[in-house]
This record gives structure tokens, sequence and C-alpha cells, in this order.
DNA sequence: CTAAAGTCATTGGATGTCCCAACGATAGGC
DNA sequence: GCCTATCGTTGGGACATCCAATGACTTTAG
């Protein structure tokens, strides 16, 4: 029988939480620099290709709490990377657009979170690296 | 050129960072009806094996902040599972040791939890969910 | 056409994680 | 004996996540 802790320790749950802070620490580092957090990155990546879209459908997206998606998107908008529109077709939504400056900075902090993320899977060899990347993907699609 | 959500989304960071929220989430609703909270339940498993030890080590142990180290131990002391007595070796330190009543709730608490990672990494048939624990402890132990 | 139910953005509040700083008490190196 | 470090604890603050509720609006059902 395993020790307690070594139990709780290998537990899948346990190391993907461990995985995961620490590469949520390397690439909010890197992309400080552009003045932006994870979900205002996430949230400027998600405007930028789904064009004008609705905060709700943003926060589905990014499994992100209405609540915050405000805030979020409050910060992007006094940044001038994002705009909120009235949406014709539908009065209580708000059309979000990407402006040119945030298509800029979005650009930036892509490269910078890649960045972060080869860092973060350094100890895998390019093989393991998609390995683990194809497991982890069929486990968060599987949910 | 890939569209810069897919690109969001398909980082190890992000994908570990859903994989782990949900990982969590399983978790603590499953200990949630024996009372304990996760980390209160990795606090007490720590202690379960490593015997008499200090909330410094715990915390350590757990990446977890001696701050909040302070309240997990209140609430599981409260509930009889440690205890706290003081180290004859060093005045300092707080020897904590579990109780039967804790090593009882710990052994519920521990079959929930495995319970609950069996069903997060169901996707994955039993060769690939060793091939992922295995990537995810050299990214951990590689930081 | 009207009434009920649902959605949208927003606000408020609660909790948990993490970081930094301090304190008195104690330990170890010199 | 001094100096530095650590231990448990307290305090505060930044940040992420979640639940509840509101008014405006849309959709659906009768």
């Amino acid at each position: 029988m395993t020790s307690p802790l070594q139990h709780l320790q290998s537990l899948p749950s346990w190391l993907a939480g461990r995985v995961a802070a620490r590469g949520r620490g390397l690439v909010a580092d890197a992309i400080a620099g552009e003045g932006l957090r994870l979900m205002q990155h996430a949230a400027l990546a998600a405007t930028a290709e789904y064009g004008p879209v609705a905060q709700a459908d943003l926060g589905r997206l990014l499994a992100v709490d209405p609540k915050d998606m405000v805030g979020i998107l409050n910060h992007l908008q006094r940044a001038g990377y994002v705009l909120r529109s009235p949406d014709p077709a539908d009065k209580r939504k708000n059309a979000v657009t990407v402006t040119p400056e945030g298509a800029a900075v979005l650009a930036r902090c892509a490269a910078l979170a890649e960045a972060a993320n080869e860092e973060l899977i350094a100890p895998l060899n390019p093989d393991e690296q998609r390995q683990l990347m194809a497991l982890l993907a069929r486990v968060h699609e599987g949910a």
C-alpha cells in the first residue's frame, strides 16, 4: 500500500494542479510587461477570433463568470484594446470587437505566452510534448 | 496561421489549467460530504505520512502559505483529526500528528478522491493514464 | 397579444490562493 | 554572547473563482 501523501501527490488532479499553477505563473509573468492579465489576454484572443461577440458568449468560451468578464472587458476597453458597441439585433448584448491596438498587443502577448509554455514543458522532448498535449486535450474534451 | 483563440486554447498552460480546474472541482465535491476542503485533505494526508511533522514542513510539501496552514490545521484540530504538540527537540515547532478519527476520515476521503480522479481521466485507457501521469510528473519535477 | 420564462450585462458578496511584512520565541554558527 | 535564520502566528492586500440578484430585454406559450 502506498503512503497517504504519495497517494495524494500522485493523483492526476494534484499533479495537473501543480503543473497548471506553474504554467499560470510563467505565462502571467511573461505577459505582465504588456499590461495584460491571463484572462484579459484570453478574452482579447477570443474576441479577435469571433469578431463582434457578446460578453456572455466570451464567458462560455473561456469558462469565465459573467461578473468577472465585466471587469476584464472594462480593463481592455480602458486600455483601448476592445470596443463595446450595442448590438442592434439584440439590445441586451454588447458587441465586443478588437481595435488595431488590441490586435497588436495580442500578437506580442501570444508570442510571449508561447515562449513561457516552451519553458514549462522544456523537460519533455518534442515527441513527449505532443503526447502530453494530446492526452490533456482528450481529458479536457471528455468532460 | 491558427486563429488566436485556438492558439491560446492549445497552449499546455491553458489545457493543464482547464483539466486542473475540473479535477479540483470533482475532488472537492467528492470529499465535501466528509466536511473536508481540498487543502485540509492534503494536509491530513501529509501529516499521516510524515508522522509528527512541523507546520512549515507541511507548507513546503504542499506548496501552501504558512499563513493558510494555520487556518487549515485549526480546522483539522477543531474537528479532532490532528493534534498540535510542542516539539521537545525544537520549541519553535508544532509536532502535528493524526488522531484515529483523522486516520478514519482520511481513508474515506482518499477513496473518494481516487474515485473522482478516475472520473477525471476516464477518457483515457489505463496505458494512456499512466503516460499522462508520467509526463505530468516530469514537467512538475523539472520545474 | 399578453404573460411567463429565459437571457444579458451588471453589481454585490463570499471564499480560496498567493505574496509580502511583521512579531516574539527559539535555534544554530561564529 | 551576537548575529542570522527559522517557526508559528497575525495582518493586510492582490487576484481568481463562484453564487445570488437586479433591471432591461427577448423569446416562447397560451
